[in-house]
DNA sequence: GGCCGCTATGGGACTTGTCATATATAGGTT
DNA sequence: AACCTATATATGACAAGTCCCATAGCGGCC
């Protein structure tokens, strides 16, 4: 649903084909936001349709012609509007969560084993990150700074500390497990000592859908 | 993907009906995995199909048949061979980061007002979360300490404690917002001093698709 | 002579989400 | 007494979104 509107915010930026955004998406939202080409270009072509796009061809000698995206005034009014909105709150999905949910059918060597293999796969993301990180405050430094900057590379930010959280609780689940009971006692400390709100009557249909 | 081995798991503590299904969705893993009626009867039927699962008709006066599925062996090791299998890495999709990333468009103004509408939405879901965890520690005493009740009340200590780390992030980048440009250094200085490693090729086919 | 970079398009499969509908009983409202 | 609504239970149709894969044409590089 948003891809629309990541679209949008990179023809804001300046006029693209399908085959630039795509290498834009892959260069810079890849993060917390995949796309194919064919998700790419139908969504190009459906801005057009609604008028948010139009496209300018340009001819070329050697490749084949570039069929450049413009947004137009409506483009930007509902871009803007978007980014305004509140987002509806979007479904969990987090399937890792299952697995431990219902890791208890396992051996603890199994267990322990799933788990350490989701530390070595957030080792991984967590050097991807701080690789892009790295490359981002090298090339940023050309952008002044400003909100501009401050956004884009605050969206790294987010990733990286979630990655660095998820971490932290793999390695604390890792310890409660080899050192049960006494860790399972630990773990439900954590909890009551968190826990004492009161629970919100929790059927929201409350924001618009996006 | 995984909705179909979540219900296997279910069933793999006893014997369900589509119905009881939902509701015990909605009452543990709704945080991290969400599933309406048609989409878990669709799972119930294709598990059938698969001869995962096997169907026994209770007869009741009054209400409904009873369409109890009872889990097979095939799907007992089924689900215990999805448990141990590595999860293949599952595509991002963070539209509010989407937000954040072109948020430069906006006003100061509207950047804020759009991250503070975030915190607010993060702070209701920790209420919520915390509640539930005040609840399933009371619930959970009668459950025998050890793996399964450390690795389930795990599940939780995770939602939680992202939702923290989402909290902390937006009051940071709210400030930073609030004092630029001196803030857009400090951002920045926080990206490359963790910035470091070396980008890994990344075309990663590995894991096994789920 | 083949593969890679550009550039674009189309089809089909699968997953999700939404909505509608059916039936029987119990319990509360007017 | 008539009526509504909630609870328990199940199924089917369809729209929308995502993913994957295939194809097509040209030019340059190894």
């Amino acid at each position: 649903m948003s891809l629309r509107y990541a679209v949008l915010g990179f023809l804001s930026l300046r006029p693209l084909t399908g085959y630039d955004l795509k290498k834009y998406f892959d260069a810079s939202v890849r993060q917390f936001w995949t796309a194919d080409q064919a998700q790419i270009y139908r969504a190009l072509s459906q801005l057009v349709d609604d008028g948010l796009a139009e496209v300018e061809i340009v001819e070329q000698d050697g490749r084949p012609n570039r069929k450049e995206h413009h947004i137009t005034q409506a483009g930007l009014t509902e871009l803007d509007q978007w980014l305004r909105a509140p987002l509806a709150p979007q479904p969990v999905r987090e399937p890792f969560l299952v697995k431990v949910f219902f890791a208890g059918r396992l051996s603890t060597t199994d267990s322990a084993g799933m788990i350490d293999a989701r530390i070595v796969a957030a080792l991984n993301q967590l050097g991807i990150l701080r690789a892009i990180a790295a490359d981002a405050a090298t090339v940023l430094t050309s952008e002044p700074p400003g909100p501009v900057r401050l956004l884009t590379t605050a969206t790294l930010e987010n990733g990286i500390r979630h990655v660095v959280t998820e971490l932290d609780w793999l390695r604390d689940l890792r310890q409660d497990l080899a050192d049960i009971p006494a860790g399972a006692l630990r773990m439900r400390d954590r909890l009551t000592s968190v826990g004492q709100a009161s629970l919100p009557k929790n059927n929201d249909k409350s924001a618009e859908k996006q």
